[in-house]
DNA sequence: AAGTGGTCTAGACCACTAA
DNA sequence: TAGTGGTCTAGACCACTTA
């Protein structure tokens, strides 16, 4: 057992004072106090932290506060909980991030530059490997081959593949596509679909080199993703980027 | 306004009775009926759901567990919350998931594969552009380079250069890194650090391309990542992996 | 059996913002 | 100004796990 002993027994009300300026919540507040005496070594990592209990009554507040604010950290990873044992600082690095995947236009217009989409390519035909297995699909399944491009400023920036599959959902007339990408027609008509992401570095070749405008063998970022509808998947859709991009993501 | 007319009233006893095999918690259930509704169609993209009062009455429970149900969707980007508003079904496929980067000796046993970690490299010099513009330091400046390698089940994993700042933490014996990895003696020592994390597309040269053992050229992904304490930064590395590797999410 | 976190409640007040 | 979500409380009970 951990027993807590501070210099100053510093109030609830004093703390809130101090971080006026940042405008935090309660439980903000005690989030970044214990993430400030975990950076401090006051707790080290594998350590016990008090109880919800304890830092209620140290922190002056309710315990549901205190368990708001432990529960974002684990939530990050940086602390591990566990019934009637308590709480753990993480002895791993172990991190958890949140990554964001905007909308295509948001992403380039969130950078100050402007948004272009084409249709590159559509079709009508039997899948590729890949495509069969993403999509559980018959070799013999005609699926339908969507192939974008967008630019920001001018330049490239993405291309993209899509296949769809007719037999999981009713595909809209093929012109629809050259002023709508698929993914957005798709998220019209398919709310909240489950989702698997994948990322992968992968080299650029023939078309796909041609729309990015880089030589063949470059590599570039690849995000696949897989949307599925009551897990029948029904879109199957890799986006590749030239080399410079970064997925960036802080704390 | 939207008005909410259910066929059957559901009660949240009714509805927990019928979640019991998957033993969901009242705010879980409540997350599972919302989201189903707006998967259904009921509540399409764009449109206002119930305020958290309405769906409190409704569902038989406290404001405040209808308000962490909702809170958790909002927080996946499902759903979109505004003051004075209320709460919208989000109209774009914007998605957010979360990354979970372990310890690389977690993600190599996590395969089921033997680990295996080895230093290939380590001296001090001056850094390299992009070491000197992410550890904020003098082109004299002498750094710490230590390269590393990780191998799952005999075979290359994953390649890495770490650049130390002296400056900004006391560096150890360097004999040190022949056993511990020096990401894992960093979260030893400056536990939650702020991490920066950076996924792109690269190719392999040089050591990195014999350490994957993999042809000059090879498209690699790589993760940078920059821990800084205190807005210090006090570590760079890039970690590269081969092209079959994939970084999997699923919602 | 006992201790810890997880959830839930009923009510209150606050913060933001459209009207 | 009024309506909505955001937070907080004091207390309760439950779920899980170690002893």
């Amino acid at each position: 057992m951990l027993t807590v002993n501070h210099g100053s027994s510093t109030s609830l009300r004093a703390e809130a004072l101090e971080n006026s300026a940042k405008r935090l919540n309660t439980w903000q507040a005690i989030r970044a106090d214990v993430l400030a005496r975990i950076r401090s070594g006051e707790w080290p990592p594998g350590e016990l932290i008090p109880t919800e209990q304890e830092l209620a009554v140290e922190m002056g507040c309710a315990r549901a506060t205190v368990n708001r604010a432990l529960r974002e950290l684990a939530s990050s990873g940086i602390i591990e909980r566990r019934r009637k044992v308590g709480t753990r600082v993480a002895s791993t690095s172990s991190r958890r991030t949140t990554l964001s995947l905007p909308v295509m236009r948001d992403e380039i217009e969130a950078l100050g530059q402007r948004y272009h989409y084409a249709l590159t390519e559509i079709e009508m035909r039997r899948g590729t490997a890949g495509a069969l297995n993403a999509l559980q699909a018959d070799p013999e399944d005609e699926l339908m081959l969507v192939k974008t491009r967008y630019l920001a400023d001018g330049t490239a920036y993405c291309c993209e593949t899509v296949w769809l599959n007719p037999k999981a959902i009713a595909l809209p007339d093929p012109k629809l596509f050259e002023a709508e990408p698929p993914q957005e027609w798709l998220s019209r008509h398919l709310p909240v679909q489950q989702t698997r992401f994948s990322i992968l570095a992968d080299e650029a070749t023939g078309a796909c080199a041609r729309s990015l405008e880089l030589p063949s063998g470059t590599p570039v970022l690849a995000i696949e993703r897989v949307n599925s509808l009551d897990a029948v998947p029904v879109s199957y859709a890799r986006q590749f980027y030239p080399p410079q991009h970064r997925l960036i993501f802080d704390d």
